[in-house]
DNA sequence: GCTCACATGTAATAAGTTACATGATTTC
DNA sequence: GAAATCATGTAACTTATTACATGTGAGC
């Protein structure tokens, strides 16, 4: 129950469509710790309105599509502070890269090399992209969580850039086999 | 398709079991950056055999359950190394610490102050577990991304110490409601 | 006698992804 | 004229979680 936990939360410091949620979720100030689609953002208000945690209006501004525009009711207020305090706080991370990492040998060096660099751009995207979310968020909690994400990034950073040369070397390794194939 | 791939990874270097691969994933060298529980590996298992990425045999040892050994067959280690290189590597990150931690003033400063020790203890057991992972691991794959966990959770280990006051202080801070209530 | 480790699996359920379906307005 | 942005939603599918169901043997 993740999607339903950031919608009330976003909810929980102003009105917003399910169209803005998504944003939110994917460059806002969130984007670098959740992730959330339309296919369950919109399924998620919608049931949330169901147990009377969130309530809509509609607006029409002239020129633009009718916007159904949500807001957190006083019981969605005190279910989204529940489940703060309820929900076990425990991190899920899932790598692909460490796993390639991991049987570099079977893809060769380069192909690993590439995917490094892939890599080290990517991160230094995010951190840039880090860096100027900075500059526009003016929540305090919002900050430290931020400065939190590019603490991180920039562990990440620098453990690639000093250990790189490992990992290829590791790649040029033969590749070990424990058993015959079938 | 996570539990598929990294049941062929494991596969790849050795037969094993379907327990076994689940205790590779709670505890071993993967347990970091890797999720799998029985109701995903051992359907997961099934459906690579009726794919012919996989065979089984029977192993019954005197005084212990019969059990399924699995290995890897020719084609799955083809269709492995496929995925090694053609799934996109990214990584998957979602923190309700972090949501936590954004909301802190709705939770209090007591609250966030014991979830901070907790987390802070918890780092502190991951980084344990890791480093004695290091010594039992002999691969040097292993070694690399065990060593990267070690930075990351090191990295994450500091910023909360050093950055704690700040958070607290945060917490402090009176609640910015943005609209009415409903 | 109890709990832990070994060992395999299923069923109900939850949750989310991807692609589809639709359509207006603005900007290049 | 094309593409991007705004805007809502559904349907089929995939995937994984949790709890259940069952049983042995070893060590305390």
């Amino acid at each position: 129950m993740s999607t339903r936990k950031f919608c009330l939360a976003i909810l929980s410091n102003g009105e917003a469509t399910g169209y803005e949620i998504r944003k939110i979720a994917q460059e806002g100030r969130f984007s670098h710790f959740i992730d959330a689609s339309y296919g369950s953002i919109y399924p998620g208000l919608a049931k949330l309105e169901t147990e009377g945690l969130v309530t809509w209006r509609e607006e029409s501004t002239a020129g633009k599509p009718t916007r159904k525009v949500y807001s957190i009711t006083e019981a969605g207020r005190e279910e989204f502070v529940k489940e703060l305090r309820e929900t076990p706080v425990e991190d899920f991370f899932r790598s692909s890269f460490l796993l390639l990492a991991h049987y570099c040998q079977w893809v060769g060096e380069d192909f690993i090399k590439d995917e490094i660099d892939r890599r080290i751009e990517h991160i230094q995207t995010q951190l840039n992209d880090l860096k100027e979310l900075r500059q526009e968020v003016d929540e305090s909690g919002s900050l430290w969580t931020i400065d939190y994400g590019i603490a991180m990034e920039t562990a990440s950073l620098e453990y690639l850039t000093t250990n790189r040369s490992r990992l290829e070397a590791i790649a040029r390794e033969p590749v070990q086999h424990r058993q015959a194939a079938e």
